[in-house]
DNA sequence: TTGAATATTACCCAATTGGCTAATAAATAA
DNA sequence: TTATTTATTAGCCAATTGGGTAATATTCAA
């Protein structure tokens, strides 16, 4: 019950880390560096994409520093397994390769940073408590090779207002929860106990998340939900 | 050539400034905030789009500050002018709408950074040196829209035979059918009516669907489809 | 021709869902 | 202080869902 309250006070909550890196004396040495970061743990390291996969599945983390030059499955490769095994973890790319397609790859993956190797321990810190929260991050030396990519606006007339995301801002903190574990196709018992409360409580938050999303059942609303982008997928 | 070397160097270059933001509240509010902050210094500041490219014609700062909602030149378009003024200004987009289609626009017109209102002055002075260089930045609020413009490869290299093509290619022609209908929210009956079949066919059709996507439910089985772009969105 | 896959229909049954009203407590806003 | 919002719990009920088995017709490849 106190665990919302928990949660908004914890504005400085620790960041998870993971760190998939083939090097040992770079991902050694990026964890001591990191760990002496307030509010940031590395929680694991691995050396390759399979048993960095496993270690996901398992601690579910934060935030996932992925190299791309790994042996055996890539980092690309790696970034997409890890959307499908633990969709809230954040994928920070963090490589020396500064090639147009593979910035773009990376993010179209699922990556929501991309950090080059010479980055300074400090500003790295920073990038992962950010993308930790949702932010997308891209490096000064590749980030014109991602900007390419969003197409210039014919009428820069600003589309009048219609709001789209309307809905998104309507749904509380906790129906946003509950429409979270919905999209993953848990059942309102199912919510319920993860959420710590009573089927009759997680089946009011399905009822009134249908009606503020304006959907008859809950295959419409998990669909908008992912159209809006009111949940990542 | 030099140029790389100069900035390595030169770690705390000063960030030159200017806002353009029609609050005179808001705009005042964040000179002070930000003029506190060291390496950081504003400049000048407009509270419309015609007087802040005048200002930026002159002063060519680093880093623009640009409200979205302007009168007369809207931010948009002020943004894509910066560029042809002033080609090295870094344009932050600083705003309250958090509409896909401003966020992409706003980007795809040639700003760096993306940010919400309710930012921290501590965490938008370290975008702003940090977009100063190069970096490109989005809130943690709208990154996800943006992120999605960036599209799947399709040839990540390596293994990925697997699921997605997999389970498309086993679903039949009609339980793809079934199943485009089951995304847009249709129950059984509605399938069978639309596809002029009985009820039961439709749910033994949706039935063979959950079994073959390894799926417990309908949610479950739509979200799969968008995620493994079996059915287009 | 014959077997395999596909599409269709049907019935039974336990579980889940969504709509409805309604009460309580806590936090927030006016 | 009062009103509103949010989160929680509860019960009732009609409809839907998903699993199971099973039969029939069609098409297509061996």
């Amino acid at each position: 019950m106190g665990q919302q309250v928990l949660d908004k006070n914890l504005k400085n909550k620790e960041v998870r880390v993971i760190i998939i890196e083939d090097y040992k004396l770079t991902r050694v040495g990026l964890r001591y560096a990191l760990n002496e970061i307030e509010n940031i743990n590395v929680v694991a390291e691995a050396q390759n994409a399979e048993i960095g996969l496993e270690l996901i599945k398992k601690e579910k983390p934060d935030v996932v520093l992925m190299d791309l030059g790994l042996p055996g499955i890539n980092g690309l490769e790696a970034t997409a397994q890890v959307k499908n095994i633990s969709p809230d973890t954040k994928i920070i790319i963090l490589t020396s390769h500064d090639r147009e397609e593979e910035v773009i790859a990376s993010l179209g993956s699922g990556a929501s940073g991309y950090c080059l190797k010479d980055i300074d321990p400090i500003t790295l810190s920073g990038v992962i408590k950010n993308v930790a929260k949702g932010a997308c991050w891209i490096d000064s030396n590749v980030a014109h090779l991602a900007l390419k990519v969003f197409p210039k606006p014919e009428n820069t007339e600003i589309m009048s207002v219609s709001h789209s995301s309307e809905a998104k801002t309507r749904l509380t903190e906790r129906e946003n929860e509950v429409l979270k574990l919905l999209v993953q196709g848990k059942s309102n018992t199912q919510i319920a106990q993860e959420l710590i409360v009573s089927v009759h409580t997680a089946k009011a938050h399905v009822c009134s998340i249908l009606q503020k999303l304006c959907v008859d059942d809950r295959v419409q609303a998990a669909v908008k939900a992912i159209k809006e982008g009111i949940v990542s997928v």
